[in-house]
DNA sequence: AAGTGGACCTGCTAGC
DNA sequence: TGCTAGCAGGTCCACT
């Protein structure tokens, strides 16, 4: 489910409130895609530190190590007073003097993982093939024109692969190329540089207005208050096939790449 | 080495 | 109404 814009706004939805509160307790559910790789005893009574994103992982700093939490395909947090009884979706609380940040999971894709630091150990491992942060800016036309002319996947399948920019998963990744113009099946190596500076630009605006809407409900996302997003109502492509194209009427297709579905309008997106 | 497909897990929807 | 097949926002891993 969560893509960058539901990540980021998860993030920012709950960091100043837990930031600086002193864990009480940790209560773990069914087990999620990996082990949390330490004692939950270890956790209690430190100080949790700044919350920040890379990628569509979270890091919750402690004061030894911290946490690095994905939501998977279903995941989604809150962080409130009073948690009520945990769910049978509700596989990780982190409990503290100011709240409860609860994981709730239902297809458990997601994951709560302990690491000495986020750049050693666990973490590191884990985030050390994730591309560029899209709002670098470094992160621009002729990076993103390099690194594909490399590649010889279609170009939907390479931006959501991660290893060349981060954050675009299938919604926006779909939107994106829509913004650009560009057919999702595309060779990589076959844009040109204006069009991989247009797609620069796309991947950008889109997971910014994605930012701005607070992301996209498609069907349970919520921030860490309870609050839905609203992105999904002014997709373009994502989820409307045999729709009318709302730029030149045409009708969205839907296509599998490697195993996930492609929107796009044929009219206005070319190889 | 890069590309491909399967794996993980549960819930919802459309169709019979 | 009830069962079943297909589909879903991610990404790691094994295999070619």
């Amino acid at each position: 489910m969560p893509e960058l814009p539901e990540v980021e706004v998860t993030r920012l939805s709950f960091a100043d409130r837990i930031e600086g509160a002193r864990i009480t307790g940790v209560r773990l559910g069914k087990p999620l895609r990996w082990p949390l790789g330490c004692d939950p005893a270890e956790l209690v009574a430190q100080k949790v530190g700044a919350v920040t994103r890379r990628g569509k992982y979270l890091w919750l700093a402690l004061e030894r190590g911290g946490l690095l939490m994905h939501l998977g395909m279903s995941g989604s947090l809150a962080f409130g007073k009073p948690a009520a009884p945990p769910g049978p979706h509700d596989h990780f609380d982190l409990v503290t003097g100011r709240g409860t940040l609860r994981l709730t999971d239902p297809r458990r894709f997601g994951a709560v993982v302990w690491s000495a630091s986020a750049d050693s150990g666990r973490a590191a491992k884990l985030l050390a093939r994730l591309g560029l942060e899209p709002f670098d800016a470094a992160f621009d036309g002729a990076h993103l024109h390099a690194a594909l002319r490399k590649r010889k996947v279609a170009v939907k399948q390479a931006l959501l692969g991660g290893e060349i920019v981060v954050g675009a998963g299938n919604i926006y990744a779909c939107e994106a190329l829509f913004d650009a113009g560009i057919d999702p099946r595309t060779r990589s190596d076959r844009i040109s540089r204006p069009r991989a500076a247009r797609l620069a630009a796309a991947v950008r605006s889109t997971l910014a207005r994605a930012l701005d809407l607070g992301g996209s409900t498609l069907r349970d996302f919520r921030d860490a208050r309870g609050m839905e997003g609203a992105f999904q109502l002014q997709a373009r492509v994502y989820g409307r096939a045999g729709q009318p194209c709302r730029r030149c009427g045409g009708t969205v297709r839907r296509v599998v790449q490697g195993g996930r579905a492609s929107f796009f309008c044929p009219g206005c997106q070319r190889r």
